[in-house]
DNA sequence: GCTACATCCTCTAGCTACTAGAGGAGCAAG
DNA sequence: CTTGCTCCTCTAGTAGCTAGAGGATGTAGC
């Protein structure tokens, strides 16, 4: 009954790119939608909510593979939920690793950077660092 | 005087597999080395230790860019070592903004996944976090 | 009806930093 | 002489888009 919306409009409600709403169509992540007369696609307010379920996620770092599991088990609400909940927690893990791996790197930037250095490159404890091949 | 080493022996030297020796040839990020008759790439020592170099730095996490200008700063040795200075506090700020990001994340999706689940799809709280469009 | 201007369409190429593979030549050891 | 390793070039693929060319259509004001 509703009218279909143009993909701008889309856009607007999901806060998805027009770019991206196309990209997402075509690697399977969206439906194909009906076109208009004038080829022009239309979407109804499913297609918003979709979307808004894919930025959701990628906003909290799941890759779209992932979502598109996510998507898919969305669809199956009598299914058992142990498998969304698997992908949450392996990305929760990932996640930590990252912050584990990030905040040994900073630890080393931050000696390396520590000593404020006025000098030459020659003496330039930034350089030297890197240059120096023990380990 | 000494011979050319061919890739695979820089490779094991450096620590930097053979297909990215020659990738970061074709950049421009290492020179590009004499051949010998039968067309072997032919290196001596300072490319290894030229190689090292970026991959202790990519190790760091430094972007190719940021290791072009590390290293053309290497080469002057008294040029004042501001800039390389720069360079790392700028990685290193960044590093700090990616681990406080993903601190924040990590926080969600613990919110997200705490609750153990054990019910169906339609009761699943990751599935429920992931479709509900506030914010 | 005419004129802007916004929005839509498709298709291609670019971004980072590599990696993998095809298809072929050369070299060293047994 | 054959086996197997290393080397060569070139192309395409990875993740997740983004940007731009070049063209058609819709809409608002006059």
């Amino acid at each position: 009954m509703s009218q279909p919306m143009p993909i701008g409009t889309v856009s607007r409600l999901a806060r998805v790119k027009v770019a991206t709403i196309r990209y997402y169509e075509g690697i399977g992540l969206l439906p194909v939608p009906a076109r208009t007369g004038a080829n022009r696609r239309g979407y109804d307010i499913m297609d918003v909510r979709r979307l808004k379920f894919i930025r959701h996620a990628r906003d909290l770092g799941f890759d779209l593979n992932a979502i598109r599991q996510l998507l898919a088990l969305a669809g199956l609400p009598e299914q058992p939920c142990d498998e969304a909940d698997a992908i949450a927690r392996t990305h929760l893990a990932a996640v930590g690793q990252k912050i584990d791996q990030l905040t040994a790197l900073r630890k080393e930037l931050e000696a390396m950077v520590e000593r404020g250095t006025h000098g030459r490159i020659a003496e330039c404890h930034v350089i030297e660092v890197l240059a120096n091949s023990d380990e």
